[in-house]
DNA sequence: TAGATTGTTAATCGATTAACAATC
DNA sequence: TAGATTGTTAATCGATTAACAATC
């Protein structure tokens, strides 16, 4: 068995959900010294870099193998390739886009998704005045089509981008559509069956952590920093 | 020297980061409560919605102060408005939106926003063809605009829409301007002086854990939840 | 070789959960 | 009162850091 650290075993070590989150900020660093023409890095520079303990980075890559080599430290295109095969960016990934409204087609220009992987294949809406029109040469479809164009088009994940009083029926839609992930963007707590992964990312709760930190700063002067 | 963890006292006990994290989410909940028109609440219940234990709402929120009544519950509107308080939310913020894109203009139009007390008050642009042109009514001024604009309208809180390029420079900008805190969208690590909080939100990363989640479920059939 | 740096084990630290007296 | 539910202390669990032998 090795090392199929997850999935079998049962005993092996587990690995904590927030080494997953860094793993794409390696990634990120990593695809930045690449440009650089960097060749390896170490786990302190990759640290430095991140505002993380080398410890940390050596312990959150061991959770998914040994990519490095002790004297040298990691080689960089090597390392890339490794992340992003553990995070399964190392493919496409053919997605939905639901809710083509003004944050809908900001997400469709956005290259941060094509460049790594994820391309939007088809778009739906629900409002009838918008379902028949072209964006980016890219027609919009009826929300009711989603099933069926899930299934020829071999649709994966679906991004949300919908106003949050639909955005639970939505949800149940693509549920039942057999999509096998959501990213959501509708400030709205949903309700997901077991088999659906789900990320959410709520923009408004992202500037009410903004305005905390920054409320702290001016009454404590805390320095805790980040 | 008493580490200084929360401003004065020293003893106090440490409020984890992410208990902040859930306080938004306790607060979004509460605003569908109040919607709802239900007026007690039980930690049993909110943690039920958020899938989180009742003892954990319950030390989450004893971090801020005594907001429940034994036998009762909370009282959704009291504990709505205490954790604006805490969050900082109950008053105005003056953000500077600055890069107005796609990704910009679909930020302008986010009604998660205002709604929340965040009220984008001035536009920024680099590029000389848009900087003069009206988004919402609103006029785009140019960058080096910014310090003059903060100062004057008291500006407290910028939003980085920017290419990636260009953040780090955009953000010493902000930084030298003054401004209390950055949400920032670009995908980037930005450096910011001790004194400028900062919150970053990458989209792309975001679906990259996604494609993490989905890429187990399917290998091990892993039925760890969350 | 000497110097650098890994992977990993043990020690520390922090966060979550359980349990329960206090109280409405 | 009896039932419900809080705030808080103690127990558990998990994640981070430190230290170091192995190795290039």
């Amino acid at each position: 068995m090795s090392k199929g650290k997850d999935s079998a075993g049962g005993s092996e070590a587990t690995t904590p959900k927030a080494a997953v989150g860094r793993v794409s900020l390696y990634l990120r660093q990593l695809e930045s010294l690449l440009k650089v023409g960097q060749e390896t890095v170490s786990s302190t520079q990759l640290g430095a870099a991140l505002d993380i303990t080398d410890a940390q980075v050596r312990k959150d890559l061991a959770y998914f193998g040994q990519f490095g080599y002790p004297g040298i430290g990691y080689r960089v295109a090597e390392l890339r390739e490794a992340l992003r095969g553990v995070l399964g960016t190392n493919r496409t990934w053919k997605v939905a886009l639901i809710g083509v409204g003004n944050l809908g087609r900001a997400l469709l220009g956005y290259r941060g998704f094509a460049n790594r992987g994820f391309v939007i294949e088809a778009l739906f809406d629900s409002d009838p005045r918008l379902v028949g029109q072209k964006v980016h040469g890219k027609e919009i479809h009826p929300l009711d089509a989603l099933p069926t164009l899930v299934r020829e088009r071999k649709l994966q994940l679906a991004v949300l981008a919908v106003p949050p009083e639909s955005a639970q029926s939505v949800c149940d839609l693509v549920a039942s559509a057999r999509i096998e992930g959501i990213l959501n963007f509708a400030p709205v707590q949903l309700k997901v069956p077991e088999d659906l992964c789900l990320v959410s990312v709520d923009m408004g709760l992202q500037f009410e952590q903004l305005a905390f930190q920054v409320s702290q700063r001016r009454a404590g002067g805390a320095q805790e920093p980040r």
